[in-house]
DNA sequence: ACCGAATGGCCCC
DNA sequence: TGGGGCCCCTTCGG
């Protein structure tokens, strides 16, 4: 909360102009302050009020101090400063600001709480309307495609959602991003703001490994190197793409896009979207300024200059390398675009498609077996799906309205595809907005039928009340991982016959049938400095170290199976 | 228990 | 087109 002098300013002031703009309320400040309203016990200044006379004086005192503000703030919504109404939590449950457009749809004209979106469904997300009408070759590319994939006989879909085991603080910051190793199905690789890659064997529990040397900060993107197992690519805010050898901790910097060192937060480079491909031999990154890096694999040298993609000074946030045709390139950016490109000729202002957004484009995926679909994750609160690269790509073939548009303090909310998924519908995506579990405000994660917009399945843990953005389907298990604040968590399916369950288990473990759910709802500084990390990583140390320094450590387990009796 | 900070995007000038 | 102010449903450590 604002300092108390800084808040008496704004609210008098606008008391003030709320006085001579309105005469339709009468003015009865003092006499308020005499009802105990028991809604209000969060608001300091009520408690002040509220206070027994044991303490009196003290009670002048702070009255004495701040008077108007104890008045004002108990009429003045904190969101948009008008009487009548207040914005904020009561209990668990948010009260929106009527004045402002929904939190969740963004349309004008009622709150979250009545939000349509959220109202008939209960949980948010909802499929929005068709906005094209299908071309014919959308026909002939699902007449094609229903020969190849068993659209007909959907399969069960198993939804991992009992907490199997979670680590407490494994990272010293919050995830950034999760990885699987590709062919230890146990093993999770994860990453975090301060730069630090975790590895962690969640079968043998006591097996975490931590390298907190090889970036100085936010490490944006893990990727594996398909013709090595052991080794991996980061790429990181500090402006570096790590290539690094998990079991030796050996690190090399394949890519430094700041030669010049540090001179002031406009000018340095940041990189995000990373991906890799094995036919091209190329490694592809991203910056903060719109450009893209090519790197060959083999000399570890790059293809040639930088090339601009994406608004010039607007951040790329995502790269992905169509699985199916190794040509295709999908970068998607702050500029509200993803964009199509032919790697073969790559060039600015070159791309096949340009897939416009509302605002912030955080991901874009093509679907990961045939990659005809894409799916993108913007922060008007919408997934949009678009169902044929080969169809018209003027407008989606769906958007689903859901929660994930807060990034200030958070990983940006990303929906992931999952991976084992053959009919290229499933997806995960963890939710911002909170709902009221038995009296808990817990964020779900969600698992979306892309398909129709309906919720497969929410996901939450009575422990885990933090907001839980990353997210990741295992390529090959009924396994879900999670990056939520500094923890991570693995869900697997839930186990049947255990003991009676509370309510809130109960909700959270249906099993739903993909397609038709079986539940009751179908559907000179270094450009970071970390408050608790005064010294400039970036100063100090050689910029491309050959080899990071490797800190191995064993921690305590700390997990629980079964229930998930974990704390935060 | 409280407070400050992180540095993200949007909008306006 | 760029800088500054504003937003103010988070999370953690000091």
């Amino acid at each position: 909360m604002a300092p108390n002098t800084t808040r008496a300013r704004f609210v008098h002031t606008n008391r003030e102009k709320e006085e001579e703009s309105s005469d339709d309320e009468p003015v009865e400040e003092e006499q308020e302050e005499d009802e105990t309203d028991e809604e209000e016990e969060e608001d300091e200044t009520t408690k002040v009020t509220t206070r027994s006379s044991s303490d009196k004086e003290e009670k002048i005192v702070k009255e004495k101090k701040k008077e108007p503000i104890t008045i004002s703030l108990k009429k003045v919504c904190k969101v948009c400063k008008r009487k009548g109404h207040k914005a904020g939590f009561k209990g668990a449950i948010y009260i929106d600001c009527p004045m402002k457009p929904c939190f969740l749809c963004k349309k004008p004209g009622h709150t979250t709480m009545t939000c349509p979106h959220r109202v008939t469904m209960e949980h948010g997300v909802i499929p929005a309307q068709k906005t094209n009408t299908k071309t014919s070759i959308d026909y002939v590319f699902q007449r094609e495609l229903k020969a190849k994939l068993p659209y007909m006989v959907k399969p069960k879909y198993v939804i991992p959602n009992q907490l199997e085991c979670g680590n407490v603080r494994f990272h010293a910051r919050r995830i950034t991003c999760l990885e699987f190793h590709p062919t230890n199905d146990n093993v999770i690789l994860s990453g975090d703001k301060k730069g630090a890659l975790g590895i962690w064997d969640y079968v043998k529990l006591h097996e975490k490994t931590v390298y907190d040397s090889i970036h100085s900060c936010i490490v944006n993107n893990i990727k594996f190197d398909l013709k090595n197992d052991d080794k991996l690519y980061m790429a990181s805010s500090d402006g570096t793409v790590s290539y690094t050898d998990i079991v030796t901790g050996l690190s090399s910097c394949l890519l430094d896009v700041n030669p010049n060192g540090w001179h002031g937060p406009k000018t340095w480079h940041m990189l995000y979207g990373m991906d890799m491909s094995n036919e091209k031999g190329l490694v592809l990154v991203a910056d903060n300024f719109g450009y893209l890096y090519m790197v060959d694999k083999c000399s570890n040298k790059m293809v040639e200059k930088p090339i601009r993609i994406h608004k010039k000074g607007s951040k790329i946030t995502g790269l992905h390398f169509n699985p199916a045709r190794p040509d295709l390139l999908l970068s998607c950016g702050n500029d509200h675009f993803a964009r199509i490109w032919d790697v073969r000729r790559l060039e600015s202002g070159s791309s096949l498609a340009d897939l416009a957004h509302v605002r912030v484009v955080n991901s874009a995926y093509f679907s990961l077996a045939s990659g005809t679909k894409i799916m993108t994750t913007c922060q008007d609160n919408r997934i949009r799906v678009w169902d044929s690269i080969f169809g018209n790509l003027e407008s989606p073939n769906r958007e689903i309205v859901h929660s994930h548009d807060f990034n200030r303090h958070l990983t940006p909310f990303r929906a992931e595809w999952d991976p084992k998924d053959e009919t290229e519908t499933v997806a995960v995506i963890g939710r911002y907005i909170s709902e009221n579990y038995d009296g808990v405000a817990l964020h779900p994660i969600d698992i979306i039928d892309t398909g129709t917009g309906s919720l497969l399945a929410e996901i939450t843990d009575p422990d885990i009340t933090t907001i839980t953005p990353v997210n990741k389907l295992h390529p090959r298990a009924d396994i879900l991982v999670s990056g939520s604040s500094r923890s991570v968590f693995v869900w697997k399916p839930k186990v049947e016959s255990e003991e009676p369950q509370s309510e809130h288990l109960k909700r959270k473990q249906r099993e739903f049938i993909y397609g038709s759910a079986t539940g009751k709802k179908s559907n000179g500084k270094g450009p970071y400095n970390d408050s608790s990390d005064g010294e400039d990583r970036f100063g100090k140390d050689g910029k491309n170290k050959k080899v990071a320094k490797k800190t191995e450590t064993k921690f305590t387990h700390n997990a629980t199976k079964g229930k998930g009796k974990s704390k935060m």
